[in-house]
DNA sequence: CATTAACTGTTTATAGAATACGCAGAACGA
DNA sequence: TCGTTCTGCGTATTCTATAAACAGTTAATG
């Protein structure tokens, strides 16, 4: 399960040339592969890509495959890489704020349109090229900002995990929505007793439907969190500058 | 893969009496099968969780455990409700930023004592009970603040996605230290590019690696993220309670 | 050039996984 | 008492990942 590692793993992330010498040259490549997974993934879903199957698609034996990747961890950690490739780029000419924004909303879009984006071992192993690539994107958002680099990873590691959650909740919210079992208000009504979530029904009860043609942010669910965040982050650095000031 | 619902699983995650008349008095009960997965995920992981083995801890043949559960999707999710009992319960008595604070921190304490915790299908279906009363608890801390319902629903998610991210952050960095090839350092001096990561390598030119003694973050990697999002939750509260005033 | 070592893809084989299907007995309603 | 319904189990199927040994290919080495 882990110990997905061997010493090879990051020169195949980074696409290395095995620099081998000897033995017949290799019809197949670490990059085929990942290709070929990749395409299975994405027609049918992450739990389709099987060494069998990939073996398949790629038109060879399975025990081939291992001679390119150490084992079927090592191909998701290739494949997530591979995948964050798919990242759409924003305008680069966007101030810190809304540069971050969009930074973090196309995680989120990639997730909407490939939900196994999710299911992928992300942090699993160290950031490959394209999602080294991506980081850097948001570095290059908070080049005029004037705080220090540690902190500025912070922030966007912050931002990160927040559009992957935001992801999470609504890429499930959407599977949900296809199941008629899965009523939130049904369960609520029919198991949650005031007495055990005393305050969640308080909460509740008070609840209000956003009346329609109101202004509101439900066409992008990650606006309300997004606003949150950035308020944070501004505090943080007014704050900052205060201090250096005073120095 | 999907499709784990069935019409029973949500009186299954309550913990209904079956209602069934005839037959046999049941000798197994769903929540013992849940009980016996639980501890082979604590002791040796989720991976291991297999229906042979919860089987022979619950001491039945495998296919009886499906008389209980739709499938192992199902027991999963029962799993994932079973565990959520196990967040540690932070005192009621705290205003809603140390309350939050500390609600936020029980899960990241949670994840890193049972790592097994963030590979579990928490969002694929319904809160179960346990996750609720945790969900009540954060609604019992914002009791007292002045914002409607959604808005602290909202709230309460926006710090557990992050909560959860931060703890795979923290899980993973424990998984990598292990792991004498995964050195990020390592990794940026032999491939990044400055011409491929130029903000990225700016930036980290001007690292300074933290000086020790230095009153830091460094014994709660959260700590930074925290208080960035208090500070927007306050913030996003004194606007509201202007616009309030405003009327 | 001949040999050898290293490397390729393949074949075969194993162990473990989830779970469909059908049976035997138990308990209750009729 | 009879039959319905439900439990737990045994068997069998299909799919996994991957270990091990093998045969052919190439390049470095004698």
């Amino acid at each position: 399960m882990m110990e997905a590692m061997s010493s090879d793993l990051i020169p195949r992330l980074w696409g290395k040339p095995p620099a081998g010498r000897r033995g017949p040259k290799p019809a197949l490549s670490a990059a085929q592969i990942v290709e070929a997974a990749y395409f299975i993934a994405d027609e049918q879903g992450l739990a389709a890509v099987s060494m069998a199957r990939v073996a398949e698609a790629v038109g060879c034996s399975p025990m081939a495959l291992y001679r390119h990747v150490k084992n079927k961890d090592e191909l998701l950690i290739l494949l997530a890489d591979r995948l964050s490739a798919e990242l759409p780029e924003p305008s680069r000419d966007l101030g810190w704020r809304e540069g971050l924004a969009a930074w973090m909303r196309a995680q989120v879009d990639l997730a909407l349109s490939k939900p196994w984006f999710l299911d992928l071992p992300l942090g699993a192993s160290l950031p490959g090229p394209n999602r080294l690539a991506w980081l850097d994107l948001g570095f290059h958002y908070l080049r005029e900002v004037a705080l220090p680099a540690d902190e500025k990873l912070a922030i966007l590691g912050i931002i990160s995990q927040y559009g992957l959650g935001e992801a999470r909740i609504e890429v499930e919210a959407a599977r949900l929505a296809e199941n008629p079992y899965a009523s939130f208000e049904q369960m609520l009504v029919t198991y949650a007793d005031p007495e055990r979530f005393p305050n969640l029904m308080a909460s509740m009860a008070t609840w209000q439907p956003a009346e329609s043609g109101e202004v509101s942010d439900s066409d992008d669910p990650s606006a309300f969190g997004q606003r949150l965040l950035m308020a944070g982050i501004e505090a943080h650095i007014e704050r900052h500058l205060e201090r250096d000031a005073a120095e």
